[in-house]
DNA sequence: AAAAAAC
């Protein structure tokens, strides 16, 4: 449990600092008394609902979820499905159950868990949609289903998962290997390799392996290259599933993706996951995904009823780089670890750099860097080396640092959206340009 | 609108 970062100061002397709110804000936001991080937290602090639906339902049923003591059995087209109490009703192996136990360290299912297990697991296997919170376990349902779902006798791909950054599909490649630990299922990680130990295509052996978890264009390329052969395979997962159907996305990768392994395999389940889902994907979602079970939390408040948000007005660019220094860096000891997010690629080489001129320690990762280089920088951070990190929407997904560190860190926000995506962060410093953008923060709150 | 993947 990541305790709440506790605020560096009450109010008042917070305000030594970070500006009261704008006339803008007033306007756009609450009452005029309520400051902007009172007007947040608990007014969304409702009972999540959760929906359930077989698809063709156009009445959706929310069940209120009272701690999911309720919550039983759900219903979707003709199968039954019931919500697994424990990891033992859903007839795992004992290897994986060992896993489960020893490695991750879990003793019962979460309530995501506990209702799509089942969903994944039961035949005939219906495809699945479901909407997840950061943090409740969401990266357990689809390792749990792809590993349960393989057979380990055969040693051919049956399961893959396709992520949008590299970052991703290691972290998640990690939670396999930990959680398969007993299991003897093979996995590898597609994507693209680093330069030193660069294979050429038609140089590469077949994948043996029995789960593949990857990136778009590496799977596409192997596949096409008849390098991973889809025609065995049972699961299909899209971790960070909104990205992946995107328009400006990767939808195009996905969809044919998803075509031909569906295709070449005689119908393979897939499984989309994600934390959210706008009103365009989900159309999206509802024409290639015809009869499946679907789940939907009802407002994605839950990362942000944890979070406190403090904001600081900058009259310019150069005075929010005053901020970072003095402020931030400070606070960023009192807490623990700080992920700065920016907009661009180039902010975040700008900013490292002049923070570095001057003296103060920090890294930066950006997709333009070599992918060791990521992987170097990002490492030292979940090794709790580095304690200042820069970055852009690479990391603003599914990007789970408590792997690390219970202790909170916090992120300072350059970016409208990444904060939002972003795992587990217990205290928000807002940067903004006193004209414009700030209207449409406060919306989203 | 930029970032991500990858050509």
């Amino acid at each position: 449990m990541a305790e709440n970062a506790a605020p560096p100061a009450k109010t008042e002397e917070k305000r030594s600092w970070a500006d009261e709110e704008s006339d803008e804000e007033k306007e756009a936001a609450a009452p005029p008394s309520q400051a902007a991080d009172e007007a947040q937290p608990s007014e969304l602090k409702k009972i999540e609902s959760l929906s359930i639906s077989d698809g063709k339902d156009s009445g959706e049923r929310l069940l209120d979820d009272p701690d999911d003591s309720e919550i039983k059995a759900v219903t979707s087209g003709d199968t039954v499905y019931t919500s697994a109490v424990t990891f033992e009703d859903l007839k795992l192996s004992d290897e994986l159950i060992k896993g489960l136990y020893v490695e991750m360290g879990f003793s019962k299912p979460s309530k995501i868990q506990a209702i799509t297990l089942p969903m994944i697991l039961t035949p005939p296997y219906k495809d699945l949609v479901a909407q997840a919170h950061n943090g409740s376990g969401k990266t357990t349902c689809f390792v749990l289903g792809m590993l349960s779902r393989v057979d380990p006798k055969r040693k051919i791909p049956q399961a893959i998962c396709i992520c949008p950054t590299r970052e991703l599909a290691q972290q998640n490649h990690a939670v396999l290997l930990k959680m398969g630990k007993y299991t003897g299922i093979t996995s590898m990680c597609a994507i693209p390799s680093d330069s030193a130990n660069y294979i050429p295509i038609n140089k590469r052996p077949p994948v043996t392996e029995q789960v593949v978890i990857g990136t778009p264009g590496t799977i596409k390329k192997w596949t096409s290259a008849k390098k991973l052969s889809t025609r065995d395979m049972k699961i299909l997962v899209f971790d960070e599933a909104d990205h992946m159907l995107a328009e400006d996305g990767f939808r195009d990768d996905s969809e044919r993706i998803m075509k031909e392994i569906q295709r070449s395999s005689g119908g393979c389940q897939v499984l989309l996951f994600s934390a959210t889902f706008n009103e365009a994907v989900k159309a999206f979602v509802s024409r290639v995904i015809k009869d499946g079970n679907q789940i939907f939390v009802k407002k994605e408040e839950l990362t942000l009823e944890k979070v406190k948000q403090y904001k600081v007005q900058c009259p310019d660019e150069l005075s929010k780089v005053e901020v970072i220094k003095d402020k931030i860096f400070e606070f960023g000891q009192k807490v623990g670890q700080t992920i700065i997010f920016v907009r661009t690629r180039n902010s975040a080489r700008m900013l490292h750099q002049s923070l570095t001129e001057e003296g103060y320690e920090c890294t930066s990762v950006q997709g333009a860097l070599k992918q060791e280089d990521r992987d170097q920088i990002i490492k030292e951070f979940k090794d709790g080396l580095t304690k200042v990190l820069i970055t852009t929407d690479l990391l603003a997904r599914g990007f789970d640092q408590r792997q690390v560190l219970s202790s909170t860190s916090c992120a300072l926000i350059g970016t409208d959206q990444s904060w939002r995506k972003s795992s587990v962060i217990s205290s928000i410093i807002f940067l903004r340009f006193l004209t414009g953008g700030v209207r449409k923060i406060l919306s989203l709150l």
